[in-house]
DNA sequence: AATAAAACGTTATATTATAACACTTTCCTT
DNA sequence: AAGGAAAGTGTTATAATATAACGTTTTATT
């Protein structure tokens, strides 16, 4: 697939609201935000806004950061391996990064112990680069 | 220190109640849930679980796990590199590794970046292998 | 004993997320 | 195209998680 985001066209209406919402902030956005936001163009409940984000990470496509309630796109690129968020306090801003060393620590672990991984979250908060410069 | 718990005697009354509860769980606890366990020693309000439990997060001896809105006992190791917590979907069992390789690929991707870490969450859900076997 | 810092208690309220139910649309199969 | 399953939708109500704001009490230190 070239662009993830030529399944567009297959997405519903509230799917690309919420997709649309996302794109516009940069940053994680919380539900009720998106809720928020998107009244004007007719979504009232926030199951709404629950129920499409479930389908969008299900269409890998968006991301939930556990440690800040918030969803965030998932950036283009490619991959099977874990993404990794490297979140400012300062600013607020969410890098995503891939590592392969790192997925290959987690399968490591896992292995050891026998555990069978399903879905790892990785979520580092600090500083990022231009917060701590200034 | 040879075993963190000698602080014991330097806990508050609220400090060792929730200690002692989540001890007692053996896996990880909800703040009301911890309420309702600990209303019979005289625990009325739900911040004076919070507020305890960030205390005791603070002694490190207890951790937060986000994915799970949960509380820990922090394994007995000393350790000043990242936990990783291996949460299995069928029992709730959750077992805290450490790994230096991981801590360092993860400075190593912080480094790259620019990024200065300050607190990393690592939580990876699946089957443990006890469930995994039956 | 005086003081500052930490911990505590209490009420009210904010924030985040889901249950339950009925209806509609989409898409696949015959 | 008709029928039916599956996915998506809308709505109301409510559950679950977390914090604000305030004043008091305890603890540790001088």
């Amino acid at each position: 697939m070239e662009n993830k985001f030529r399944q567009k066209l297959a997405l519903t209406k509230n799917q690309s609201l919420v997709l649309k919402a996302l794109r516009k902030a940069k940053q994680p956005v919380g539900a009720y935000e998106l809720l928020d936001q998107l009244r004007e163009h007719g979504l009232k409940a926030p199951l709404q806004i629950y129920r499409t984000l479930d389908q969008l990470i299900g269409l890998k496509i968006v991301h939930r950061l556990e440690s800040l309630n918030a969803w965030t796109l998932c950036c283009d690129a490619e991959h099977d391996s874990t993404p990794v968020f490297a979140i400012c306090n300062d600013c607020g801003n969410v890098d995503e990064y891939f590592d392969e060393n790192l997925t290959s620590n987690i399968a490591k672990i896992s292995k050891k112990s026998g555990f069978v991984a399903d879905r790892s979250i990785i979520e580092i908060h600090g500083r990022c680069d231009q917060c701590e410069a200034s």
